[in-house]
RNA sequence: CGGGAGGUAGUUCAGCUCGGUAGAAUACUUGGUUUGGGACCAAGGGGUCGCAGGUUCGAAUCCUGUCCUCCCGACCA
């Protein structure tokens, strides 16, 4: 059949790819760096939002939106933040086209409809919003704002890759702001939680919190936390940002407030957000050479129902039944597909599915209604057991759970073995080539250190970590001292 | 932006070296037989060969230009 995927082992990249396009996870588009993201994909993406708005939203998070077109003299008013966005933005000069004299059928660009200001295709939305922010603020009483947005953002990258960086892609992007540094403070940490417990809870995705270097922090920030995930090709993820901007753009846009003691003092902020870039996160954390393995809180279809008959009336009875069973799983908030689809055979769904990484696949045929039995396989280690009938419901569930946790262990033992202490240049450099993963080592602090090992191996400090132990030691390439181990990795 | 690969049927690709009526597999349509791991038989439909020029009696094939996509790198979530 065509619809192999290639082997990891053969050519890790190719294999994502494989995996996406034939998962009917999305499409490449007729636009340069843009992808269509199909309705499986999108399934995928509304349970991660699901999921996401409800923990934003328990957290006094409320969703506003703001518009996608920033200003150009907006944008630029933060410095930092637009220097690091500037090299990759869209924009926006004219606001007509018109019909080519020369060229019959064609349009051109209207030369008489310049924009007075060039519009900037939002790359993230800090300008406007504190543009916006300026308006709402005056008080104490009026802080903190607590708002995100489910949007799309525009970022012109050079290179573009399925989910993983997409020149458009869709996010969510929090923006707060508060009345003292250390409200900020917390609300930055506590949104890297949230998405720590999303990620290791609901994406089954083993994560490490920590804070990024200064050549790794987001354009504007003070701080950033990040969460990092490993790739099964050894490779580091950023999954998941929260930023503690300070003042910068409360100072860039000129938003005070009165304290209680009647004097006016810059607000503080943070923005935090994670993307569709989680897809491919999810994609490649637990997916195998038959396709896609998704934990059964994120999949679209949870559990699927294949019959296996012989003649209609066979058919009619195994419909009878495994639509009981459907009912019975569905009362239990269980997302059930019954696929009696008469035109593909059993073996073409069971690949069908196994393509599509649908956690649990039940066969029920003629000779398990006898016996009033149905054979049960997991997609995660394709086991196959025949189940009874009685209780299925509650032995389903236990196995969407046990499939849950045992992904997610999968990933953690791979993960744990994958973070390895070097201490000396040549162990950093041979296990980068042969291994991959997280290297914990010693770095002197400098971003000028920094720079030179990633120039010289392609390895970035992807975070320092959260509660970091403090030990003395050498940095591993300039030997300078050193009061903590950081974690380099080769990146997405 | 540098390097590489490519654009021919819905899809994957062959054909191009050496110019001569556009091919395969698969998918699709119809009929039949099937159904416990990607079914089988028969018939049928489907392509201005990325686009624009040029050479030629004749171009998918040779030449020039151009657009687009993917992969690797630099940039980045």
């Amino acid at each position: 059949m065509s619809k192999e995927i290639t082997p990891r082992s053969e050519d890790y990249s190719k294999w994502y790819n494989d995996l996406i396009l034939k998962a009917g996870l999305a499409d490449y588009s007729a636009v340069r760096g843009c992808m269509v993201i199909k309705p499986y994909g999108y399934a995928l993406w509304e349970n991660m939002r699901d999921v996401l708005d409800k923990k934003f939203k328990e957290t006094g998070h409320e969703n506003a939106y703001f518009p996608l077109f920033v200003p150009k003299s907006l944008f630029e008013a933060e410095e930092k933040n637009a220097e690091g966005f500037a090299k990759e933005c869209a924009v926006v000069t004219h606001y007509r086209l018109k019909n080519d004299p020369n060229n019959p059928g064609k349009l051109i660009v209207d030369p008489e409809a310049k924009l007075e200001e060039e519009l900037v295709v939002r790359p993230t939305s800090e300008a406007i919003i504190w543009n916006t922010y300026k308006g709402w603020i005056q008080s104490y009483r009026d802080l903190p704002i607590l708002i995100n947005q489910w949007a799309n953002v525009v970022r012109w990258e050079m290179r573009t890759r399925l989910f993983l960086r997409t020149a458009e892609f869709l996010w969510q992007e929090g923006h707060t702001a508060h009345a003292t540094e250390e409200e900020a403070i917390v609300e930055t940490k506590q949104m890297i939680n949230v998405y720590a417990d999303f990620a290791e809870n609901f994406m089954a995705m083993p994560v490490i919190q920590g804070v990024k270097s200064a050549n790794e922090r987001f354009a504007g920030a003070e701080d950033t936390y990040t969460i990092e995930a490993l790739m099964q090709d050894g490779k580091a993820l950023q999954s998941g940002t929260s930023h503690f901007l300070g003042q910068n753009f409360a100072k860039a846009f000129d938003v005070k407030y009165i304290t209680k003691d009647n004097k006016p003092e810059y607000v503080w902020a943070t923005s935090w957000g994670v993307s569709t870039r989680l897809i491919g996160a999810l994609v490649m954390a637990h997916s195998d050479d038959q396709g896609l393995v998704l934990p059964p809180k994120l999949a679209p279809i949870q559990v699927v129902i294949v019959p296996i008959y012989k003649g209609e009336e066979s058919k009619a009875i195994i419909d009878a039944k495994a639509t009981e069973i459907m009912k019975n799983l569905k009362d239990k908030g269980i997302k059930v597909k019954y696929d009696n689809d008469d035109q593909s055979r059993p073996g073409w769904k069971f690949a069908e599915y196994e393509m599509k990484g649908v956690p649990v696949r039940m066969a029920l045929g003629a000779r398990d209604l006898e016996n009033n039995v149905v054979e049960v396989a997991r997609r995660d280690t394709k086991e196959k057991n025949v189940l009874s009938l009685d209780q299925i419901e509650a032995q389903i569930e236990t196995l969407l759970s046990d499939i849950q946790n045992n992904i997610f262990n999968k990933a953690k033992t791979f993960r744990d073995e994958n973070i390895v202490e070097v201490n000396d240049w040549d162990t950093f450099v041979k296990t980068l080539d042969e291994k991959g993963g997280f290297i914990s080592a010693h770095w002197d602090g400098t971003p000028e250190t920094e720079e030179k090992i990633k120039e010289m191996t392609k390895a970035t400090i992807r975070c320092i970590p959260l509660n970091n132990k403090q030990e003395n030691g050498a940095c591993i390439l300039t030997k300078n001292p050193s009061t903590q181990r950081v974690l380099f990795a080769r990146a997405y």
